[in-house]
DNA sequence: CGCCGCTTTGAGGAGGTTCAAACACAGTGG
DNA sequence: CCACTGTGTTTGAACCTCCTCAAAGCGGCG
């Protein structure tokens, strides 16, 4: 969230906020089709979203962690367009639009903001585009794992140590991969030592490595 | 644009769309790490968007026609994350974003617009994603050869015959295939009589063969 | 006409998928 | 306690799609 409010605007703002929801393992914050009402930020968990083509294959478009915000693909249509899973047990604030839009009125930092936020969301997927048009599967993994760590260690977390929240075949899904590509890369950069893998849990044992894998110019 | 403003909201309206530009075919619009200043809504003309990796690979991120708006991907760094570059001679409005932003917190329909615009492009993406994670080569040329003329037909052009405005490799760049690929599949839509090519001239003979490439299940 | 860029077509090869089986691990119940 | 089940993961082998490399064809333009 944005900083440099005064205290009664961090009122307002505190009141658009209020509002939680919990959602288990396994449950759906949103489905595919739902109207849209409102943008999510994640206070705890795991979540992933995902689109469907209509004859059922299931693309994996994000993973989101706390601190993060979703539920953007709703506002074109006023009804989702994809589906966010939680993978985590979880907590976000439900954030009802309208009332981000009459604030954001108000308040020209939160406007920004709000812009910020889907901006970003457009540059992330410019650079899955990236990874889903040009990248070898071991390439993709390295990036995914490289961006998921990171995203962690902003967090607090251990920048060489994680636990996957998702399965091979949602990491799959998200790469463009099978779930055994997944599975293979994963053997093969453990069998060169570059990581530790036990089923969820990672230890990046040689993050160079990684990123050279990830792009291999800049090492050259 | 929006509709069901008021003499002088247009005015003002007219005020922030009135600067044009114009850029030759080949010429970029605005590069990869530009200063983000303004929003561009196309006049005319036909670009593609693309992001490039360091080590030099090039992912066409899509292709906008007139009446569409290019240059989000700056708002969140101030800088362009992405190039944009026609594909014919073209000219668009400058929308100063700073303009954009003032206007939108006085009319909440143009903030409303705003918010649409980006949350489209989210989406639009997400079904890219899609097409490049789980889609085979024929599919991904189907799709996009539907979504190019549904676009040109809205625009009151053809339903069935259109001139491409970009290469083939472009074509492959976007569908995360190799140029040959493109052409090979151009080649057997051809043979299968669904579509009649000649260099960047198509005419598509059979619509409905084309979506049931797209999306097998629903015909099945 | 001759050059150049783009496109088409062919042949061979690589990377990833598919299918199948075995394995790991957590939870369940005898 | 341990066998039993179910889900997710690993690994192997054969196959297929797409890529790579190469050559020829087409069309526009000086």
């Amino acid at each position: 969230m944005p900083v440099g409010f005064s205290p009664e605007e961090m009122q307002r703002i505190d009141a658009v906020v209020e509002k939680r929801r919990r959602v288990r393992q396994g449950e759906a914050l949103y489905n595919n089709g739902d109207d849209f009402t409102a943008l999510y930020a994640i206070r705890s968990g795991f979540f992933k979203t995902c689109v469907t083509s209509n004859d059922g294959r299931e693309q994996v478009t994000g993973f989101q962690m706390a601190g993060e915000v979703i539920g953007m693909d709703g506002i074109v249509n006023d009804n989702h367009n994809c589906s966010a899973v939680a993978l985590e047990d979880a907590e976000v604030c439900v954030m009802p639009f309208t009332m981000i839009e009459e604030m954001s009125r108000d308040l020209p930092a939160l406007q920004r903001h709000v812009h910020k936020i889907m901006s970003r969301e457009i540059v992330r997927e410019n650079g899955v585009m990236l990874l889903l048009g040009n990248m070898r599967a071991e390439e993709r993994l390295a990036a995914f794992l490289l961006n998921l760590v990171q995203r962690l260690h902003a967090r607090g977390l251990s920048q060489s140590e994680l636990v996957l929240r998702m399965s091979r075949d949602e990491i799959g899904s998200y790469l463009g991969l099978k779930l055994e590509t997944v599975s293979r890369s994963f053997s093969k950069f453990s069998e060169e030592g570059i990581i530790e893998v036990r089923q969820r849990y990672v230890k990046i044992l040689a993050p160079d490595a990684l990123k050279k894998i990830f792009n291999p110019q800049t090492y050259v």
